[in-house]
DNA sequence: TTACGTGCAAATAATTTGCAGTCCC
DNA sequence: GGGACTGCAAATTATTTGCACGTAA
């Protein structure tokens, strides 16, 4: 999987000690709580996650964090490129733990998201974007619903 | 504006009257609200709108619409097939009255929404659905920032 | 020590809902 | 008249913020 870039090597499927890497690498202190929650997160593969489901993990594991540190812990993670926002419905935001480049199938009803391999989709023929501006990111959302 | 001809023909640039004729063919009783909101919307072109911007269109043109009937009138239009939503950023949700297929430019800073002509993406190679499900839609999002 | 982190509770922001009153057919 | 529609205010949901206290370097 995530075998390539230096910067993705400890994040999937890490132990424990690599989360405190990890955390090391980026520049944010190993405390407790994100040690924990880097381990929800990267310790086995690909995953996507609201702010709500990795309270409910933390929670279970009886790890005490508040819901406003997974939230900072979230956009931390984000900011040093550890995480990537995926935005589908208007209300929650997830986080994906797979940031390389690759798109989206969210099956509407189930409030489910999944990776599409990169590669499985090809956005030909990009448009220029207007004068004065630059493309950041393309994102690529395949909507779903349950055959009848 | 346009006195257009075909099948989008009232709903593109169209009068008034126009207004009256779309609400009464998707079988919504063209009260005050609608009327005035409806012709916000497909008055002048394509656009995409937030209920916030279109109550402050109401607002300031002195017609006396409430902020939750802006928000059925958006739902109810769009259930119809008039407007179709667009998903961005996490928080506020888009109308773009633009319902034929097409893609669009985001400006991440300015939260400007920006229609990509169709044919001008063309999302070759796609992924079949996981068993079960059958695609519904295919979104590009193409972001973008002012460049330095 | 000391700046960075965390928890809690209160604050926002966007949107939804319940319900009494109003309007169209 | 009767069901569809609207407005208001209160309720929800997801997320953010302010601030006292805790903790890694």
């Amino acid at each position: 999987m995530l075998q390539s870039m230096t910067a993705a090597v400890e994040l999937t499927g890490c132990t424990w000690h690599d989360v405190k890497a990890m955390l090391h690498r980026v520049g944010l202190r190993p405390t407790r709580q994100r040690l924990a929650l880097g381990w929800f997160l990267f310790g086995k593969g690909d995953r996507h996650v609201t702010a709500e489901i990795l309270f409910g993990e933390a929670s279970r594991a009886k790890v005490p964090v508040s819901l406003a540190t997974i939230y900072n812990t979230l956009h931390q993670f984000t900011d040093v490129g550890l995480l990537r926002r995926v935005v589908v419905d208007g209300s929650k935001i997830y986080f994906d733990t797979n940031i390389n480049t690759h798109h989206h199938f969210f099956a509407e009803g189930e409030n489910e998201l999944l990776d599409i391999a990169d590669g499985d989709v090809l956005v030909g023929n990009m448009p220029k974007p207007p004068d004065g501006y630059e493309t950041t990111r393309t994102d690529v959302i395949v909507r779903l619903k349950r055959k009848t």
